[in-house]
DNA sequence: TTGTACGCGTTATCAT
DNA sequence: ATGATAACGCGTACAA
């Protein structure tokens, strides 16, 4: 590793003059700047980020916390992240929390002891490790309350409502949705999307629920399929909960969708895989990733944020689990 | 943040002294001992790792580059590499290469600015940026040739041979191989597997070739049918291949298993989502991961591993697609 | 326009 | 048993 003094020397001038030349400040003359550029090159000189996060306190890096990678979710927007961070420079390091307050904690505090300069998160859970007082720039991703941090989510509830509009409007008579665990904010807004959406409407609704897990949803739609008769419309509270009702329902010889219509959320790119393919909610992932790094760059280069809650809207894709 | 000095200050004592009972080296009084580590937990002082690496020239952090995060073969790999790393006391940086030599170039340069301990790769692409002379310890993940390079990789051309070898074994008559890309090695070692396993057996068998992406199986897979009639098994490159020929097939009514047997290779999650269920073969990706991670710490720590090439077996999983 | 010297927070050597 | 101090590589007042 070749450091700055080793470049001040076979170029006869000082440090600090290569240390100029670098950051392109201060006074140089032409006449050293092409003999230290050169040196530069031939030396293939490199400045240590080490030293210089030491000096400055940050480090180019931005923390992400998810709460896992092998969620089919998290991959698209990780990949956002790391899109838009290196795009302005910033490299990132991915943490997986598994929801675990304790394993958090920990990150940060290696954050902390890592000069990063920024932190996205996310927590699927509402109980919240302590991330304010942190005094790093942060920001959330699908996470609501806690009205001190900017956050980026995605509209949950008005997705709900349409994806169950579409069914009713789709000529179902009597409509299920399964819901996701009671402790996670998504799945309980997208709850709320369908309520209102049957509510009043004078259509026959029940509701159930179910891990988002595909084998969970598979002994849930087992269960659910022997006991309640005539459904022929289902909302589910993501992709993996319908991947599972659709194969059971599959396995029972109920016809997809004439008899039985489904609808997920997500958008999950295995949705295309399974046949037939999934009508869903899609969220703009990697949007989303996008939009929250862009939003906590700026708030690392110093700009307040114009808002606290940054909503990206749902589209539907009607595939063939819709008539 | 709180830092030595502040704590040398705290204890009436020198930053020598706290140095000490931080890493619990040289003597110190049990007297001293206990007040430094109280004020420690009254400031709540952690060591700030960017000094730490300024000085040892380490940072605690290995590297990992792969191509696409997004790829559903990769977040388990990252996942064990994480897993593992954090066992030992290590972070994960990850990068997303795009298979592009100059991305590569760019994250490997980062890397070395940043004391990285170690580097773990993994590229399917055949040409090679230089990772040797690079003079940090590293390991490759599912590469060959290159053989100063510690390697593993899974047995893709056992499991190919054995997939094939399944299929024959059900009766398939008209077989048909779907190789992957001809410049990604696995897909090249799956492709001899199953060559091995037709040649010379008397069967009728066929290859076709498409890409690791579901929209382009798909139009291959339209592509096959219309022009291969009589074929009753299909032996696919890897899982995504497989799902969209299974979906072709199920779209023009052809019945799985029982006129057409499908095989994938992989065993990514997606297979249990689709109906039927993919029959695969299995690749310890997650073992792949943490065989990898360890022996690279191993490295780290001074230890020359015991061989370059580290195989690991594959299985397969018989469900829904053959009989 | 250029160079000297100190500080960033830590560790390790050498005195004491 | 403890303290002063150089060194890690870099950036920047300040001096020249």
């Amino acid at each position: 590793m070749v450091t700055i003094k080793e470049v001040a020397e076979e170029a006869g001038v000082s440090v600090a003059t290569v240390s100029r030349v670098i950051n392109q400040n201060g006074y140089v003359s032409e006449e050293t700047l092409e003999k230290v550029k050169s040196v530069i090159d031939k030396l293939n000189y490199k400045p240590n980020s080490i030293a210089r996060s030491l000096y400055h306190k940050t480090s180019n890096m931005i923390g992400l916390i998810i709460p896992d990678i092998t969620n089919p979710f998290f991959p698209e927007l990780a990949r956002a992240v790391e899109d838009v961070a290196m795009m302005y420079g910033f490299k990132v390091v991915l943490c997986n929390s598994d929801q675990n307050p304790e394993k958090e904690m920990k990150y940060l505090d290696l954050f902390k002891e890592k000069y990063v300069d920024g932190i996205i998160f996310t927590t699927q859970s509402q109980e919240s490790t302590v991330y304010s007082d942190l005094n790093v720039p942060i920001v959330a991703l699908d996470r609501i309350g806690d009205t001190t941090i900017p956050s980026v989510v995605s509209n949950n509830y008005k997705g709900a409502k349409k994806a169950t509009e579409l069914l009713l409007q789709k000529g179902v008579k009597n409509i299920a949705h399964i819901r996701g665990p009671k402790n996670i904010a998504p799945s309980e807004a997208r709850y709320h999307g369908f309520i209102d959406a049957v509510e009043g409407k004078g259509v026959n609704y029940t509701i159930s629920e179910a891990e988002f897990q595909l084998k969970d949803a598979e002994r849930k739609a087992e269960q659910f399929f022997e006991t309640h008769t005539g459904i022929d419309g289902i909302f589910c509270s993501n992709d993996t909960i319908a991947a599972g009702f659709l194969k059971v329902a599959l396995k029972k010889g109920i016809k997809v969708p004439e008899d039985l219509q489904i609808v997920g959320f997500d958008g999950s790119f295995f949705g295309e895989f399974i046949y037939p393919e999934l009508t869903t909610v899609s969220q703009p992932i990697y949007d989303m990733g996008a939009v929250a790094t862009r939003l906590l760059i700026k708030i690392i280069q110093g700009n307040q944020p114009e808002k606290l809650l940054y909503e990206m809207p749902t589209t539907i894709i009607e595939r063939g689990t819709t008539r």
